[in-house]
DNA sequence: ACAGAAGTTTAGCCTGTGCTACAATTTTGC
DNA sequence: GCAAAATTGTAGCACAGGCTAAACTTCTGT
């Protein structure tokens, strides 16, 4: 037995991964804000996003409740040790996800397109897989 | 000048794909459950997404306003013309994309899983280059 | 210094998708 | 034929994430 049914246990972690989705890419940019012009503030994520200001604050309201974002009123965004190590974990599925489909010869943008649906739905070992693959090609 | 920043395409696609995706899997589903047992009913659509009837069934309302699905009060759902061609084209997709895995050696219920979530992120051209790497490694 | 620009917060709206509880209808078994 | 089971529908709730409008705070340039 493997729990209620074959056919609804795909669906099932489809919809785990888009739960936990903005959180992983609010994250990764986080980090890669932070990264490349030293602080995060709320106007860099709407525009990363493209999303208005006020969804990207409810976000980071309820990605500091979880724990995975630190911020004070009019204050700049930072991540959290936990969000940090979430980041990390993040970029890296995103960078091999992204690579290997270069690697079969997938244009630059439209691998990065791709890529930014795909990761959230690539488990660990389907990563490996296309991770081995990658270093082959490499 | 590609839109609004290079940052923000991937994210405003991978919205789109999600906002389609409900539909796209409903009208594979009725088409696949049509094929196996002649009819498709309420209570089938809720076993195969492992969600409450009513959750079913207000998405089956939906997509019958949207052309793609038919039904009357207390009958099997059916497909329209609309619904037929988007499920023909959702399984073969679906299939491509599952087939790609097994052929790097996923496991086949890993490839399962993994593909539920990955098809509605392939665009037509990456599409293409995973049907050709299929049939090269078939 | 201080006015205007920029950034942030809040209030309030919408849609989609999840749920339980309960009502209504249809099918089934005796 | 009729009670029970199965199926479908409806009412009403929650939450995530999209939006605009407007208020508030902070920064900047003269
Ligand atoms: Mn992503
Ligand atoms: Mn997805
Ligand atoms: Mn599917
Ligand atoms: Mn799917």
């Amino acid at each position: 037995m493997t729990g209620p049914t074959n056919k609804s246990e795909p669906h099932r972690r489809t919809r785990r991964d888009h739960a936990t989705e903005t959180a992983e890419d609010y994250v990764e940019a986080v980090a890669e804000i932070i990264t490349e012009r030293e602080v995060c503030r709320l106007v860099d994520l709407a525009k990363y996003f493209a999303v208005s200001h006020v969804t990207a604050n409810r976000i980071v309201a309820r990605l500091q409740k979880e724990g995975l974002l630190q911020t004070e009123p009019y204050q700049p965004i930072e991540l959290t040790p936990k969000g940090k190590r979430l980041a990390d974990r993040c970029r890296q599925r995103h960078e091999i996800v992204y690579r290997f489909l270069l690697s079969l010869g997938i244009d630059q943008k439209t691998a990065a397109i791709d890529a930014e649906g795909i990761e959230h739905h690539v488990s660990p070992k389907t990563l490996r897989k296309l991770e081995q693959l990658v270093d082959q090609s490499g």
